[in-house]
DNA sequence: GCTAGGACATGACAATTGTCAAGTTTGAGT
DNA sequence: ACTCAAACTTGACAATTGTCATGTCCTAGC
């Protein structure tokens, strides 16, 4: 039972907004709509993919499951964003587990909804694409992130792309959890914690209530120097 | 000027191979076929793409350069196997670039010719976005490894990775230079080195000339057991 | 056959990170 | 207001990895 608001969110998600208003109402119309507590189960891994899943409010962290039993965040996902697209699609089973890590509200969109859309019309196939790109391009920059950047560098992006302003002071306010966060960097929370501690020279001050302010050229300039220099 | 044999490998790819006959020979009929020496670049990071790439016979790699000069290798592909399909299909840079690392033929569809045969039959979409997820599940496979496991396990799952067999004695052939190993594994060609000597009391004995012999079942428990046991 | 350069191995050392073990702070529940 | 558990910080220590330097092996080119 959704809310105008919660589908003028839909609406401008990536995975619908390149698409006519026919379509898009299609969908709308056929989706499901849930709400999720912070700590419930959207998927798990080796599940098979039914729907394609748009987070309309909170966050989903997608996560694996190594078979030591440690856990590496892949993605962390909020207002606007999709996914699962390419599994849905495909039947196959999800490389991911997916966990509501805040309260959320989430659209799912029936992969076989899906697919009769796209057998009319091919341009539903080239928005998918451009939601799967998207992802992509995102694991291959974190990917260059832990293979070529230090921790605190890696903290240092992580707050660069949380601002809305691109220079000067800004004010910064962490979306979630320190240990996700950790997580997500691919770290320990007590690397996160010294990590902080580096920046904090630089002029980062973050405390406890996870709101603070940085300067982003100065952050920046240290996420993108050479870590041999310090 | 393809071969036969060319044709023959393209017509196996993960790409292809799940595409009506009819269509696979319109598109191999419209691609470009091209040789590769060791060392050339095939495409630059932040070009735009114009065709999607599918290996026949050699080695590329994908890497990015990170701002501070360090290469980030991203993912090796061999004979059968695709890469540029998301971006083709959109106009968009690239997010990396791509390089030749032994002589190569790489077989190129420009995207014009896919993306008007998508319009005739929605199926290639679906093809592509098989093609597509298949990298994304590698990115995600890599991320994982780069989280939660050491050095030495992620040789051990490279080793794995490279046999057919899957239990008992097998022999292993690296197939190109341990500094790309090193690359593709994230680390120094150094701490590769030395992740190689951890693996020789387990059996692991590969010497200069880039063979050897391994036991896959002690691997596999080597690369799956908590890093903390060692 | 000789030579030069690159790939690779190894040792010594420094920097980073994980691990373990305290302590503090915070917030939800009583 | 009190309590408890979980999040977070910090310190000490160990393990891993990067860095630098050196030496060996292999190979392409002369």
């Amino acid at each position: 039972m959704p809310h105008e608001a919660q589908k003028a969110i839909a609406r401008q998600s990536l995975l619908l907004r390149s698409l006519p208003d026919q379509h898009v109402d299609t969908l709308l119309r056929q989706a499901i709509w849930r709400q999720y507590d912070r700590g419930e189960t959207i998927f798990l891994q080796e599940e098979e993919a039914k729907a394609v899943h748009v987070v309309l409010a909170g966050w989903v962290k997608l996560f694996r499951i190594s078979p030591t039993g440690a856990e590496a965040v892949v993605s962390v996902f909020t207002r606007g964003e999709s996914f699962g697209e390419a599994v849905a699609l495909r039947n196959v089973p999800y490389p991911v587990s997916a966990e509501a890590v805040s309260p959320c509200e989430v659209m799912h969109i029936p992969s076989p909804v899906l697919l009769s859309l796209m057998k009319e019309d091919p341009e539903i196939g080239v928005s998918i694409l451009a939601a799967t790109f998207t992802h992509l391009h995102s694991l291959v920059a974190q990917l260059e992130q832990l293979k070529a950047q230090t921790g605190a560098q890696r903290v240092a992006e992580f707050l660069l792309n949380l601002c809305d302003c691109d220079s000067g002071q800004c004010e910064v306010e962490l979306p979630y959890d320190k240990m996700l966060i950790a997580g997500r960097l691919g770290m320990k929370p007590e690397s996160l914690s010294r990590a902080f501690s580096r920046l904090k020279p630089i002029g980062v001050r973050i405390d406890r209530n996870h709101a603070g302010i940085a300067d982003m050229d100065v952050l920046r300039n240290y996420a993108e120097s050479d870590p041999s220099e310090k």
